[in-house]
RNA sequence: CGGGAAAUAGCUCAGCUUGGUAGAGCGCUACGUUCGGGACGUAGAGGUCGCAGGUUCGAAUCCUGUUUUCCCGACCA
């Protein structure tokens, strides 16, 4: 490819509106442009790095046996209707009406297309296990689009989907993605972290998600050293250090407390560390149902893992209001003892094992102080509800955790048979009894994996593209346009490694500092410059990551081209 | 959805407080010089100042409304 005849617009400044690093390299590299908040259009060079990565997925998705097929964008809503995620979904899902008035969508995910075109045909068990995937444009009417590509409305996504008759049959699939997710993404030079995840409104209680690490990161991973721990922040458990001593039980007494609103308001003002202190906090269930939470002072609820525990489709903190209402008093003075308001009381396992404690006194600006479990209240159940905290021991080999902020690019499910159940998909099995086919999801996020690649392969000028997904493999820079040598060398070097390798030609008339800001910018894994030393048939070999380039005559680049691209 | 900021040339931004015919740098076009790390000079092209109302003799500037974009958070994957 010529490069004047590329349309690969690049900017010396990146515009005001990006933030992050790949962001701001998508737009200065000439890769994408935004059409409007979160939706973006892919210029040929974004094109090129999109198509490539896609092949590779392709590959790896046929080494396992899994075809490809292509679902429509727009689907009615009867389907979402069947599946009950209609409802569920919520305002993140893109609906319009035909001219008929008939209700309509553009697809966020294609569980149910893929449950009423796939799962309903398969009708004996000897039919499965079976998978199929696709890879096109998915739409999610984002709250807050940001970072370019990493959280758009407009996005592309390959989505696999497995059918089998037996759990067995689902647990094999799933490793099976898993296995060609993993490749994939090592293939495109991302560096990936498995995690043990919340499955969201997919459905199903078992989910992985990859996670790239990278500075931009929307997630938080939680891992061990020897990685045989690692969780999405939102699922991740660990070990809690802090043990109070045995104590004798104390008399309760209530303490007057005003205007004493948070724990750390009650550490200065009562003088006790936060690990003596219990907090309340009341949290509304599917809108209906009172919960109130007791946690130990110095941790905080994770409400992911609360929403698991009760087994609710929602789950928020109540408003001031509501607690008000509810409770009489306001924030700080909330506890546990006669809280007969509660529908439910749940205690964090940090709350076990302490003595005397203070919690809220139910009256407004009064605590009570040396409260025991057992004693003075008994909570309905113990579970972990806790946010695990950085440096803590992990709960498998009770390393000590550590933190870091990362993408998202995939997101595998087992499903079980939500879907087929709700939307009657059903199969004979061996004992010629009907049986829902059970399914699993496997995404990733196409276009996230290209932000994820560029944060983590960032050089000084530009990027540095691992060579399976780099829009070019070869890069030929010609210094001087004018020079018939120069000219000559290039394009017969431009024909050779044309037949193996994708090669831009940098024939624009140009200076060479523009010229080579371009080639920093692109990145791509060889740049082979043709300047003064043309007639001598020797060039100029540079790496993105190498210092310096090095000189090299033609059957030394051949080499060297052999042994970097293969 | 809550909070904050912004919208003036392709990009980065100034001008607005104190109303008076639209500016700079980069980019683009032409010519000349230069020619291996985003050159220099000269001459140009390019903007209904997001949109709609209002105040005024006169609005980029003041007022009202509206749209869009970005950031933080909540939500979501």
């Amino acid at each position: 490819m010529r490069q004047s005849k590329l349309f690969m617009p690049t900017l010396k400044e990146a515009p005001a509106d990006a933030v992050a690093e790949s962001h701001k390299l998508m737009l200065r590299g000439g890769y994408v442009r935004q059409v409007t908040a979160g939706v973006y259009a892919y210029l040929p060079l974004g094109y090129r790095v999109l198509s490539k990565a896609e092949q590779i997925m392709r590959e790896e998705m046929a080494k396992i046996n899994v075809p490809e097929m292509s679902m429509p964008d727009l689907l009615p809503a009867t389907l979402w209707e069947e599946s009950g995620r209609w409802q569920k979904y919520g305002p993140e899902m893109f609906k319009l009406k035909d001219r008929h008035g008939r209700q309509s969508l553009l697809g966020p995910t294609h569980e149910e297309t893929f449950t009423d075109i796939v799962a309903k045909d398969l009708k004996s068990y000897k039919q499965m296990p079976i998978a199929l995937f696709q890879i096109q444009s998915k739409f999610r009417d984002e709250n807050r689009p940001r970072f370019g590509l990493l959280r758009s409305r407009e996005f592309i996504m390959l989505d696999a989907y497995s059918f089998a008759a037996t759990k067995e049959q689902l647990d094999q699939q799933f490793e099976d993605e898993k296995k060609a997710f993993t490749a994939a993404y090592h293939r495109c030079g991302l560096k990936v972290t498995p995690v043990i995840a919340d499955s969201g409104t997919m459905g199903g209680k078992n989910s992985t998600e990859f996670q790239a690490p990278a500075a931009i990161g929307e997630d938080t991973i939680a891992t061990n050293e020897t990685g045989t721990y690692s969780a999405n922040l939102e699922m991740a458990c660990s070990i809690d250090t802090f043990k109070q001593e045995e104590e004798e039980l104390k008399q309760v007494e209530e303490v007057a407390t005003p205007g004493q609103e948070t724990i750390s308001d009650l550490v200065d003002f009562l003088k006790v560390p936060a690990t003596r202190i219990v907090k309340s906090i009341l949290y509304i269930a599917n809108e209906n149902e009172k919960v109130l939470v007791l946690i130990r002072g110095d941790k905080q609820v994770n409400e992911i893992k609360l929403k698991h525990l009760l087994d609710v489709d929602s789950l928020r903190v109540a408003t001031d209001a509501e607690l008000t209402d509810i409770t009489g008093v306001t924030k700080g003075s909330v506890g546990p003892i006669n809280a007969d308001w509660a529908d439910q009381v749940v205690a964090d396992n940090t709350v076990n094992n302490l003595y005397n404690f203070v919690v809220g006194a139910n009256k407004k600006g009064f605590q009570f102080i040396n409260v025991n479990l057992g004693r003075d209240f008994n909570p309905d159940k113990f579970a972990d509800v806790r946010v695990a905290n950085e440096g803590e021991p992990d709960p498998v080999d009770h390393l000590p955790l550590k933190f870091t902020t990362s993408i998202e690019v995939g997101h595998i499910f087992k499903l079980g048979t939500y879907y087929t159940k709700t939307m009657g998909a059903n199969f004979l099995d061996k004992n010629g009894k009907a049986q829902p086919v059970i399914m699993g999801s496997y995404g990733i996020g196409v276009t996230r994996v290209l932000s994820a690649v560029i944060e983590q392969h960032l050089t000084k000028n530009g990027v540095a593209w691992p060579k399976e997904i780099a829009p070019f493999d070869l890069h030929i820079v010609q210094m001087k346009m004018k020079d018939e040598g120069q000219t000559n060398l290039a394009q017969k070097l431009e024909e050779k490694y044309s037949a193996n390798y994708d090669v831009l030609y940098d024939d624009r008339n140009e200076r060479a500092g523009v010229k080579f800001a371009d080639a920093d910018l692109l990145g791509a894994p060889v740049r082979v410059t043709v300047g003064k030393k043309a007639n001598e048939e020797v060039v100029e070999v540079k790496r993105p990551t190498d210092e310096k380039a090095t000189e090299m005559t033609l059957s030394e680049l051949d080499e060297f081209i052999n042994k970097e691209l293969g």
